[in-house]
DNA sequence: GAAAAGTTTAAGAAATGTTAAAGACTTATT
DNA sequence: AATAAGTCTTTAACATTTCTTAAACTTTTC
């Protein structure tokens, strides 16, 4: 599902924009200030962002510039009607749409598909995080600590599931048919062996526990 | 310099539009009606393309679906107000953006300049290359340390494809719907074979490693 | 301390990749 | 229209990597 980031510090406006966006199955957050903004954007990945320039904390421009280097994401700017040299610098700078208030909510619906569209055709990889563990989708490579790891085709999707859900603790029976497209028949123990066969490639760099046994449950992320 | 192609009926707008581009720098081409503007638009390579939707010969919406089938220049529709339903199928259809009539020359300008900067983005550059391997796609040459080697379409199409995006792991299903423009029915070892005579082309010429095997993934560039 | 659950090692089984060669197919040439 | 040259696909034997299983060992829970 695409998630949408409302940064608007006026309550009414994003939570109209946030109901609007909800009824037509995008997930939205919304973030009240330039500084939550920046902060969610550099939590979570989201599809696109709306901004509104006038925030309070930190400057539209100013969080446009710098979240530009923490993602690739692409922005729409929310503006009022009288700073069209703004938003000429606005998408000078960086921002892939802009609207002006009052807007009308069919438009920004249009603008964000089209921006949608725009960047799924761009095609960007998708780089997932965790600690100083860092898998790319594009190359299949997964590095720690800035040194690249070989992990085998298994190894590679059980850690790829579990850093698309860092908190989550998966059974064995979940990390089966989601790793192996197959139905959970009984033999458990292949997976700890992978399991362990992963944290032995990981010891040789770092100490650091990265993947945690929930006794009787499952693995997760080690926090 | 950018060429812009203004596809309006109506001469007085179009005069006025390209008066204020030409100003800027641009070079503008008129068209006054569908039929023309698609004429235009097969003759000779626009960097973007504004289109009025209210044609006489052939509508805006015809336009840009034939259109689409032959360059991948960006579009931006400009219509009267009341269309926004139509508007949104055009974001939808293809069109990069849509402005309202009456319109800002400061705004247009603006969303030019946003379209040329998203297109420069995503624009693929000529000649690949990727360490001594050298891929026009012009003369449809490859060579390898200054020798040009002979390779055969389908070893072509998969080096250009691997080029391309030097970094990502190629799947067989990705390679096989890629260069040979069909979908993927099992037999995956065609490409194993491709692969491999691929790699004892360029064996003759040097012992270094072009293309790496990931097992279970595909294949990519070698680091 | 016994039972249950998890870890690790090692070896054989299974899956995947490589290469060479033959035949099918396409295109160019006479 | 026949021949020739080149290209693509399939087959099959072989090589390599990865996966699973089994067994011995360790840790946790009750």
């Amino acid at each position: 599902m695409e998630k949408v980031l409302i940064i608007e510090d006026d309550a009414d406006i994003n939570g109209m924009i946030k109901e609007a966006l909800s009824q037509e199955g995008y997930e939205c957050v919304s973030a009240y200030s330039g500084t939550e903004g920046l902060l969610r954007i550099g939590q979570e990945k989201y599809s696109i962002i709306l901004l509104d320039l006038m925030l309070p904390g930190i400057s539209g421009e100013e969080l446009l510039r710098e979240a530009e280097k923490i993602t690739n994401t692409p922005f729409i700017v929310i503006s009022a009607k009288d700073e069209l040299d703004t938003k000429v610098d606005m998408l000078t700078l960086g921002a892939d749409d802009y609207i002006t208030k009052p807007f009308d909510l069919k438009e920004l619906k249009a603008r964000i598909i089209a921006a949608l569209r725009r960047s799924s055709r761009a095609e960007t990889p998708d780089i997932l995080k965790y600690k100083e563990l860092t898998l790319d989708t594009d190359s299949h490579e997964i590095s720690l600590e800035g040194h690249v790891i070989q992990f085998t085709l298994q190894e590679y999707k059980i850690l790829e599931l579990m850093l698309r859900n860092p908190n989550k603790v998966f059974s064995k029976q979940e990390i089966y048919s989601c790793a192996w497209d197959d139905y959970y028949i009984g033999e458990d123990k292949t997976i700890n062996v992978h399991i362990s066969n992963i944290r032995q490639k990981i010891k040789k760099i770092t100490d650091e526990e990265y993947i945690e046994t929930i006794w009787g449950i499952g693995f997760r992320l080690a926090k």
